[in-house]
DNA sequence: CGATTCTTTGAAAACAGTCAATCTGTGTGG
DNA sequence: CCACACAGATTGACTGTTTTCAAAGAATCG
């Protein structure tokens, strides 16, 4: 389960023996089943999460209690809520497992010991957190901007990879609309 | 012209004079009038950009020559377009300034150099850009959970500041609906 | 003042949401 | 191994919201 995880970061940054060593003495192994909660709605998030296995989502509540999915994350994806960890403030997030998953979680504390004692780790986070906010933009743009069977076109093409692991109310959720309004596209889609 | 970059650094981070001298030394000042633009599609964006007055916005035009805007950015807000430096191609968005503005530009060589010899700069950088990643992920969520109303009483609460300075038509833009709808919305709320 | 830009309004069409019913495929217990 | 339950997806009829296009009304600037 780790050695996922190592693989991820030989193929990121180069690092020597005591580096890999020290990152590996301070992970947490969590294992998840389909449906449980990795953070829910009104604890404080306190993590750094790495996927090694499965499919996550993360999503907000609304007052009339519909769910509404922000991100998607698999084996190789970072997931957390940054907003809860930074201000440590009650999120108002939940993540939970699709798939029965594996995550490895790294206190914050210690991700900021990593981050200061390798910078090559520092380096990789703020490149990570960099892209993050270039997808979160186009997201926006996409949103604002495309019509809803052009944002689904655009997601199973973005992502294939793992659109089909994925219910298709999830991503009708994931793309702001009904799940009804996302099978007819996909009909009328079919039907040329 | 200087002076509100120098007041935004002393209200963020503690630094030294030379450290002071040495960011002042390497930024470009420039002034745009109205309509002008920083950064025009097909251009490769070069700086790292900061506003010190006026008021501009980001935005693609997408295939129908329809502008959607992604920001609005106003004094002490900085601009540009990472996707574009970061990878060195060609930039599908376009600055300009809404008002006669000023904006201080760093080279990305010598933001990268005052990065790596003042790290309570880096750090400052590293917070913006972690933040604009939740803002931008609250962003996304509004767009997908609340309605054109909601969407639009959020903005004019959370930017009351600016808002007013901005015409209705680029507040609709920003919104992702047509200025035509934004009317009726508003009228929709007076009458209440 | 006149020209330009921005906003509002109206009517019709296109699009998305709601609610309820049906269909499909999967998996579980008898 | 079958029948049934369940979750997910689809369909239909209806309602509500947003867009479109065209025209008229404000507001702003030189």
């Amino acid at each position: 389960m780790y050695d996922t995880f190592q693989e991820y970061l030989d193929r990121k940054i180069q690092l020597n023996n005591d580096e890999k060593e020290l990152i590996r003495s301070v992970s947490i192994l969590k294992k998840l089943r389909k449906k449980q909660y990795l953070l829910q709605e009104g604890d404080v998030w306190k993590y750094h999460a790495f996927i090694t296995r499965g499919c996550m989502r993360t999503y907000a509540v609304d007052d009339k209690g519909v769910e509404h999915i922000i991100y998607f994350g698999i084996e190789n994806w970072w997931i957390g809520d940054r907003e809860s960890l930074l201000s440590q403030t009650p999120s108002r997030l939940n993540i939970d497992a699709i798939e029965d998953s594996e995550v490895i979680l790294f206190t914050d504390p210690n991700f900021e010991m990593i981050c200061s004692k390798v910078p090559a780790f520092r380096d990789m986070v703020h490149t990570i957190i960099s892209k993050s906010l270039n997808v979160n933009q186009n997201r926006v743009l996409s949103s604002i901007s495309k019509t809803a069977e052009e944002k689904y076109l655009e997601f199973i093409q973005k992502y294939a990879d793992f659109a089909v692991r994925i219910p298709q109310a999830m991503i009708a959720s994931y793309l702001g609309i009904k799940p009804e309004t996302l099978s007819r596209i996909r009909n009328a889609i079919a039907r040329r």
